[in-house]
DNA sequence: AATTTTATCGCAATCGTTTGAAATTTTTTT
DNA sequence: AAAAAAATTTCAAACGATTGCGATAAAATT
């Protein structure tokens, strides 16, 4: 079965290509009479116009590339939802791509990025990798990349995160408002500078704010981690009263061990946790968190981009905004 | 900063563009010298083929279209997780597209695939469409299409899905094993087909190997129903003892009252669910589920497409194998 | 030395669409 | 009725790559 197009219309119309060309996308030149005749054909025959030659033709493809770690992750699937949601408003589709955290498929992708002409790339730096050259060469391309939640230092970039010190101030601040004694805070993977930072901002603040608080401070790069960390600190004679998770993944790890030690929450201990609240949620009582919004950052992101399309260069870091969402826990 | 393209090589290389085309990929024709000296400047100039042109060339895109409800689900990611990583693997890139539920929606993204001529398209029904014909249309232009999980009853289609049946006769089978004396059985939403096969399939084993055993038989179609559901069968006097969720929704309700009413697990209430395994390891002890992996069947799923790619139409329609994950909580 | 092989390379059409400019037809103006 | 203006349609050149076939040059065969 062969595709219609436009000459196959033109042929049986018995007239030019570029007259059905226009004809189907409403330039005044064409007669109404003649337009009705087109569209009625084109509809009868199924007509799809070939994307890959309007992009040929016109240099411009209607199409984003989006880059994470993994799909399959609490945080990124919404962000990538709102981007999809954004980019359907706006006519354009979107090829996603994970690097599992692997530098050279990192760079395979970006490659097919290039190949398809991507209009833009939303990316996500995988974990190890330091390819910004890479990034570098595309924006000099006029491909507008737009980082986000993990991004380069270097500012010569558009990125768009989540407020992480804020995050942890609010967490912070909370902590301080519940009269906390002896606070455990576990931190993501200490390589990760979104765990430096959120680290530093919290423990300077509980320093300057609560000088008198108890604080440990640990990291761990995995739930069960976590886990077998909060476990360990729980074991002293002087058990915190409060535990502070900077991400998902450590507050699921500590929240196993509060159901297996059968600890009561929030009499026995207040906990609190960074989120964007499907995981709080799962638990009774829900869990109190500071809200990070993959969705709200997709969108962001969107706008950014868009703007980095029509105007030159907006070199430009933001970040949105969070809230305090109170549960049960703390 | 305009893209390199082979006239360009051609031109500084003062060669024709189908020689330097030919160089490129090492066709016999040309000298190794010639060879060398094409591919050196592709390198320092970054040439990267316009996939829209090959594409428009060769009438093949090397793309395939996913299109899920929505992306940020914990089955779908895996399986888009495991499509992407088999597609990556055979040089194919994935346009993923959401319908949101929503039948134009669909529809709005079956016309972006067809206008991008993807190579073929993995689908998940949206719960409300009935949209056939589209994707009757689509394979009838050899654009070859997969259906999964949420799958049409018409078998003209190819379809993989999980062994719904068999999900629920394991756990049936592991309830049985424990001796439950009463067991509350709560379902997905009543209108889905694949709620209906598991109850059918569930009570239907119940009844036949242990007609003994008193079972209740619910549907929710929320977290917050199941949840309300289970407190009031747990509020009377013969309460349950053992608790099944056909899903994820299902049994987050179901353990948030668990925690709440501080039931202790496996000793008063045995639970068992189905998931792809994320969920019940949230909690302690873990929960006993009947693994469905999205992962393992979208891996069946792209073995599917390729073959329907290469031998005609194979009109069948396969199952992924499921197990029983054995946890503490019955 | 003339002829045939073989190794290299170029020509030109093609994929389906867009678009400036020219050509044609129709309508309006004088 | 002739000329000018407006409306409608067509021509033809792109966009960037692929590929069958023909052309040229070098090597091998008589």
């Amino acid at each position: 079965m062969t595709n219609t197009t436009l000459k196959l219309l033109a042929q049986q119309l018995q007239l030019s290509i570029s007259t059905v060309s226009r004809a189907l996308k409403d330039h005044p030149d064409i007669s109404a009479a003649t337009k009705a005749k087109v569209h009625a054909l084109a509809n009868s025959l199924d007509y799809e116009p070939n994307a890959y030659a309007i992009q040929l033709r016109t240099q411009s493809s209607k199409i984003f590339g989006v880059i994470v770690p993994a799909i399959s992750n609490l945080f990124y699937d919404s962000f990538i939802a709102a981007v999809e949601e954004e980019s359907r408003k706006n006519g354009y589709a979107l090829m996603i791509l994970q690097s599992s955290n692997q530098p050279e498929i990192e760079l395979d992708n970006l490659k097919i990025f290039r190949q398809n002409r991507v209009s833009g790339v939303f990316a996500c730096l995988s974990a190890n990798a330091e390819n910004l050259e890479t990034y570098q060469k595309m924006t000099e391309k006029e491909i507008p990349v737009v980082f986000f939640d993990i991004v380069p230092k270097d500012n010569k970039f558009t990125k768009v995160r989540m407020a992480d010190e804020r995050c942890a101030i609010i967490a912070a601040e909370e902590i301080i408002k519940r009269n906390a004694k002896k606070v455990l805070a576990i931190f993501g993977d200490a390589g990760l500078s979104i765990s430096q930072k959120r680290k530093n901002a919290f423990q300077n603040f509980m320093e300057t704010y609560a000088p008198k608080v108890h604080c440990t401070y640990v990291n761990a790069s995995s739930s069960a981690e976590a886990e077998a960390l909060f476990r360990k600190q729980y074991d002293k004679t002087q058990k915190p009263d409060t535990v502070f998770a900077m991400t998902d993944e450590v507050l699921i790890g500590v929240m196993k061990a509060v159901q297996a030690l059968e600890i009561k929450v929030p009499s026995q201990l207040g906990v609190i946790g960074i989120s964007n609240g499907f995981i709080p949620n799962l638990y009774h009582p829900k869990i109190s968190y500071v809200e990070t919004s993959g969705y709200e950052l997709g969108k962001l992101a969107f706008v950014q981009m868009m703007a980095n399309m029509k105007g030159g260069k907006t070199l430009t870091e933001l970040t949105v905004e969070v809230k305090f969402v109170p549960g049960e826990s703390l």
